[in-house]
RNA sequence: AGUCUCGUAGCUCAGCUGGUUAGAGCACUACACUGAUAAUGUAGGGGUCGGCGGUUCAAGUCCGCCCGAGACUACCA
């Protein structure tokens, strides 16, 4: 006959390894799918992580939400593949080479061929791939490592480009550009990453204007008219956009005002516009603020310049206004009728300048937007070169282009001239004076701001358009909106908010990246542009490489490596007979990443109908962290949208961030970085997953404190730990093994029903957390059940029946409730704690062979049953609790031990129901509370005094103002008037004179005092307590404190808990009548065969029985 | 700068659609319990619920503004 396994204590981290290796000797995780059915299928996405870097505790984190779901389901019978992969692409990888090789990206190509550097980051891409997949295996976390996907593979790669393909066919890919940070001097664009730099952002002295844009009156609003020539004000840190501007733009909500003065350079009258809350400081210095016109016709030269304001209106009213080109120079080659004219921005402040913001698009960011978005659209100033291409007016070197008059051939910064060659006067100088003498300056000042520098040249940057590809985001835009709201985010607000705020500011998605180490983008293009094709396969590739052989008499292939530089070497030919290039961008690798739902599955090359069938597409559940809502989460959503006009995933777990435990970013150079495999060797992996959801939500930020893990090893797995230990221990003694029938649950004892009623109630709601992704209420409920209510209520008061007596019917339904508790409780648990509950299940299973598998995760998860709930039972037994805590309160008021017995409580009777759900477990508080009996009282023995309390709820409402007086008078409420509400079911308020019929149910009556008695109370329930002592009880007393005392010493002296012993003890005038009348409880406590009393006893030990009385007893085994 | 999250006891967190005296665990102190014992019970100290204003008979809860922490996005004339 086999035995529960019995251990001599708690040791998470080893049930971690007897459990990881049965695992991989049973293949459990392959058979929790296989087992499964293949048209049932639960679909999970693996956000890949990069094996450049190593693993932090936050992927414990975010790798523990995923794997919760994903066991639960399969718990739940569905099929759930989890397809592990590698994001192999980027550039902290190209970075990390560089950094190692000690180059930097010029080098490329240079010092280093592309084909070897690519080679390396190949090499780089995985090299941790060994310590992911022992963090993996250790924190339990189950995905299949053995057949990733891999983005750098060719069969990736050819997915990737099919996608590319699609949206090119539906004509969501174009060339344009973006204003990116550029370095003239070093001839290259410069990232964010490389921008942020420590010393890259250094304060200069620029020389900045604030020039006067002259209006044309006949596009003037009514308000602004009739006071001369109107000019708009703006400001520029960079005079030199000057002649690339093509608007001006306000804040439509910002309040400006026109002011009368005079240029302070030419001294002619004037009216300017700017916003009303930054004329005192525009107008500081020189001027001086009059009321009236006098000042104006007095004015001369030497004199402080006057100004008075004369209209103030919104910026709304200032759209559409058109104005004179400040500086004609060029004329936009398109739609140039479009510029000139002022447009709104909502990112415009007053905080400095003029609240009008000159606009050049093509070297501001912001300009080039809001000029987009304005209807019609505000054309940037390109002009056509001799090649009939559009460029900027300044070149790639940072000079201006030809055909500017003195600008031409000029830099826009003297730093970008070579040593001793900048003139005195730099460009913006230049343009300065010139905007001066022609009455258009309003101000000239030098300026101190921050601006940003190449960290390879220490020149200042360009904001420069680059050349770019773009996907047309926002041409789905409100179809990714509405989409968005039929996935399911948790939290709620991330896709509302910071999810559904990003798609309604949709920008175009910039695809290309200048590097090397990613996929190409498939594109070929003749030298004029004039023609184009995408490459969506390899097939495809193959077949324009045999024409392009063909008529250009070239002898090239498919390259093995679909990578740079391969791939670049590849001419293709147009309908023309023209060779064809690749555009040489790579696509932004958060495209590879978002393309995973097909490239894991080489869709449409294979598994076709794993997407068509929706059997892989799109997924019910993903999670990643916060960090990832416009990165992972953006992208999946858009190419979904994009391609198949569908959701990706329908519910999203985004977890937040994993703190040091004051609430600091990890980082290593703060040196408060968490290893993860230190704590999982150490705490186990399943305290570790426990604390972790269980401490904080998901979605909130988690402060990570080793003590925490302590602490849930400590109280919940601690204790479930000892609840299985109590269960085997006695099981084991009584041979139970789940062979008899099952005793019907009605059969059994109150607390039996009570705590499987609990059970049950504890599985639908768990059930129902799950399935909301709601593992954090899951969790704490469990525990709370665990903590609470089976240990330390149902074990506590149910001790005597497992090691008391024969093997009774009670004894029997006692090990089946407690079984079956454990049992649930290891499936309940086995999302969370994989090992911890495999180790439990399998240890109750192997002896009582329940389940006829071999793993919990193989078995289905616990369906509740609603028949073995009951809500009355849990009722009173909630009220047993409070009661035998009130009594116990009041024990320690008097200092009386609880192995004094006392002859009686009594407890008002609320009501009926009340009564009688009391008596039912009456019982129970007696053994309890070690009280002999509990007596209801009804009220009609007026010896209760009760409180009335007013009902806010009913009564707020009906009584408003006078609620305060109102619950005052309640308060108050004599015995005799309670009494009345109660006898009546109704009492006449007075307030003032106003009379309100009030009924029982505006009151909360409870029964507070019992004069003359020891008295507690707990909300509706109110106890006294008896507290005296006869002689009988004393003895009684007595002999209880006796057999402790005998426990303890057979405790001590290492006696099986099953040896029958005799005991002697030392004779005592105090003791007689104990022995009188309690020998025989006595003896069966102890399991003695006999009692003996000595008069001088010299062997045994002496113990101290009361404060007291202290004697010798001896206790020896008997034979 | 914008968007979002968070702010309740020394620490970690509950607090449902507003309702009476704001709760739990840990830690601390005292006492008790003990055939589960690195557990447990009872009692105690500890709170201007980030601040200010508003709505309401009533605000930790709803609204506005501000402060602080964090994330993401954008970098500005």
């Amino acid at each position: 006959m086999s035995k529960y396994r019995e251990f001599k204590q708690l040791n998470l981290p080893e049930i971690d390894h007897e459990i990881l290796q049965f695992w991989e000797e049973d293949q459990v995780f392959q058979k929790s799918i296989d087992s499964k059915p293949a048209d049932n299928t639960f679909v999970f996405y693996e956000g890949p992580p990069s094996a450049n870097g190593l693993p932090g505790i936050h992927h414990v984190m975010s790798r523990t939400v995923k794997d919760i779901f994903c066991r639960f389901q399969t718990m739940k019978g569905k099929r759930v593949e989890r397809k592990g992969g590698w994001d192999t692409h980027g550039l902290p990888i190209e970075l990390s080479v560089e950094k190692e090789l000690g180059i930097t990206k010029e080098d490329i190509g240079i010092k280093i061929s592309v084909d070897e550097y690519n080679a390396k980051c190949r090499e780089v891409v995985m090299r941790y791939k060994d310590v992911w997949d022992n963090i993996t295996k250790k924190m339990g976390y189950w995905v299949d490592l053995n057949q990733p996907y891999i983005t750098f593979k060719n069969d990736y790669i050819e997915s990737v480009w099919w996608l590319l393909g699609r949206l090119y066919e539906k004509g969501l890919l174009y060339k344009g550009y973006t204003i990116q940070p550029y370095s003239p001097a070093a001839g290259t664009g410069l990232s964010s990453h490389e921008l942020n730099q420590p010393g890259c952002y250094r304060d200069v002295t620029d020389t900045t204007v604030v020039a006067q844009f002259k209006t044309i009156p006949t596009s003037l609003p009514a308000v602004l008219t009739g006071f001369g020539d109107v000019y708009i004000l703006a400001w520029t840190t960079t005079p030199w956009t000057l002649p690339s501007n093509t608007a001006l733009t306000v804040g439509p909500k910002i309040e400006y005002s026109l002011v009368k003065t005079f240029n302070q350079y030419t001294f002619e009258p004037i009216n300017v516009i700017l916003a009303s809350a930054l004329v005192t400081k525009t107008f500081s210095g020189k001027f001086v603020a009059v009321e009236d016109d006098t000042a104006f016709s007095t004015f001369k030269e030497g004199d402080k310049v006057p100004y008075m304001t004369v209209a103030t209106l919104p910026g709304s009213d200032l759209l559409g206004i058109r104005y004179e080109q400040l500086l004609p120079l060029a004329l936009p080659y398109q739609n140039p009728e479009n510029a000139f004219r002022v447009i709104g921005g909502s990112f415009v402040t007053t905080e400095d300048g003029t609240g009008i913001v000159h606009t050049a698009p093509t070297f501001g960011a912001d300009d080039a937007r809001v000029a987009k978005e304005a209807v019609p659209e505000v054309p940037p100033m390109l002009v056509l070169d001799s090649k009939e291409n559009p460029v900027p007016l300044v070149d790639l070197q940072g000079k201006f282009i030809q055909g500017l008059g003195d600008l031409s051939g000029k830099y826009v910064k003297n730093e970008y001239y070579a040593d001793g060659q900048a003139p005195d006067k730099s460009v913006d100088v230049e343009i300065a004076i010139r905007l001066k003498e022609e009455n258009k300056a309003f101000k000239v000042e030098k300026y101190v701001h921050n601006y940003p520098h190449c960290w390879r040249t220490d020149k200042p940057v360009l904001y420069y358009p680059m050349d770019s590809w773009f996907i047309k985001a926002s041409a789905v835009k409100e179809r990714m909106t509405e989409l968005n709201k039929t996935i399911n985010w948790k939290p709620a607000s991330t896709g509302e908010g910071r999810f559904g705020k990003w798609l309604e500011n949709l920008q175009d998605w910039n695809l290309s990246r200048s590097r090397y180490w990613g996929i190409p983008l498939p594109i070929w293009r003749t030298a004029d542009a004039a023609e184009e094709i995408c490459i969506n396969s390899i097939e495809k590739l193959s077949e324009e490489i045999t024409k392009a052989n063909t008529k250009l008499g070239l002898d090239q292939q498919v390259p093995k490596d679909l990578h740079r530089p391969y791939i670049d070497s590849v001419v293709l030919v147009s309908s023309k007979g023209e060779p064809m290039k690749r555009e040489l961008d790579l696509i932004d690798v958060w495209f590879d990443s978002g393309s995973m739902p097909y490239a894991q599955w080489h869709y449409p090359f294979e598994n076709k109908e794993k997407i068509e069938n929706r059997t892989a597409f799109p997924a019910d559940f993903i999670a990643e962290g916060v960090d990832q809502t416009r990165g992972w989460f953006y992208t999946l959503h858009a190419i979904a949208t994009m391609v198949f006009d569908n959701v990706a995933f329908k519910n999203v777990v985004s977890n937040g961030l994993v703190l040091d435990k004051n609430g600091v970013k990890m980082s290593k150079r703060l040196g408060n970085v968490v290893d993860p495999f230190l704590t999982i060797d150490t705490h186990g992996a399943d305290a570790t997953r426990w604390y972790m959801i269980g401490n904080a939500q998901p979605w909130d930020n988690l402060k990570f404190d080793v003590e925490g893990i302590e602490e849930v090893k400590r109280k919940f797995f601690g204790t479930l730990y000892n609840t299985y230990s109590f269960f085997a221990l006695y099981a084991n003694i009584d041979s139970f093994t789940f062979n008899e029938k099952e005793i019907a649950i009605e059969e059994r004892p109150e607390i039996d029903q009570w705590i499987i009623s609990l059970l049950n109630s504890l599985i639908k709601e768990v059930d129902q957390d799950f399935a909301d992704y709601e593992p954090t209420a899951a969790v704490r409920k469990i525990q709370i059940f665990v903590d609470d209510h089976l240990s330390n209520w149902y074990v506590r008061l149910c001790r005597r029946r497992f090691w008391r007596g024969e093997y009774s019917d009670d004894k029997i339904a006692a090990y089946q409730t407690l079984f079956e508790c454990l049992m649930t409780l290891s499936k309940l648990i086995a999302p969370v704690a994989p090992f911890f509950s495999d180790w439990m299940f399998r240890n109750l299973n192997q002896v009582a062979s329940i389940s006829e598998v071999s793993s919990v995760h193989l078995d289905n998860f616990p369906v509740a049953d609603g028949q073995k709930i009951n809500k009355d039972l849990e009722q009173r037994m909630e009220y047993a609790q409070r009661i035998s805590s009130l009594v116990l309160s009041l024990r320690k008021k008097d200092n009386i031990r609880v192995r004094q017995p006392l002859q009686k409580i009594l407890i008002p009777a609320v009501s009926e129901d009340f009564v009688n759900k009391v008596e039912m477990v009456a019982d129970l508080i007696k053994a309890e509370v070690n009280v002999k009996e509990i007596e209801l009282l009804a009220d009609t023995t007026g010896i209760i005094s009760k409180k009335a309390k007013a009902n806010f709820k009913t009564l707020g409402k009906r009584l408003g103002g006078s609620m305060k007086a109102a619950s005052q008078i309640i308060g108050n409420l004599s015995q005799a008037e309670i009494a009345g509400i109660e006898r009546t079911g109704k009492f006449d308020l007075d307030i003032e004179g106003q009379i309100f019929e009030l009924t029982s149910e505006d009151f909360e009556i409870v029964s507070e005092d019992i004069p003359g008695w020891q008295v507690a109370n707990d909300r509706e329930i109110t106890v006294a307590l008896d507290i005296t002592i006869t002689d009988g009880l004393l003895a009684e007393g007595m002999a209880r404190e006796l057999v402790n005392r005998i426990q303890n010493i057979r405790k001590n002296s290492d006696f099986e808990v099953t040896d029958r012993i005799i005991v002697s003890l030392e004779d005592h005038p105090a003791l007689r009548p104990t022995i009188a009348s309690f020998a025989s409880y006595i003896t069966s406590e102890v399991l003695a065969d006999d009692l003996i009393l000595i008069d001088q006893l010299k062997e045994g030990e002496s113990v101290d029985l009361t404060e007291e009385l202290a004697l010798m007893i001896a206790v020896k085994k008997s034979n």
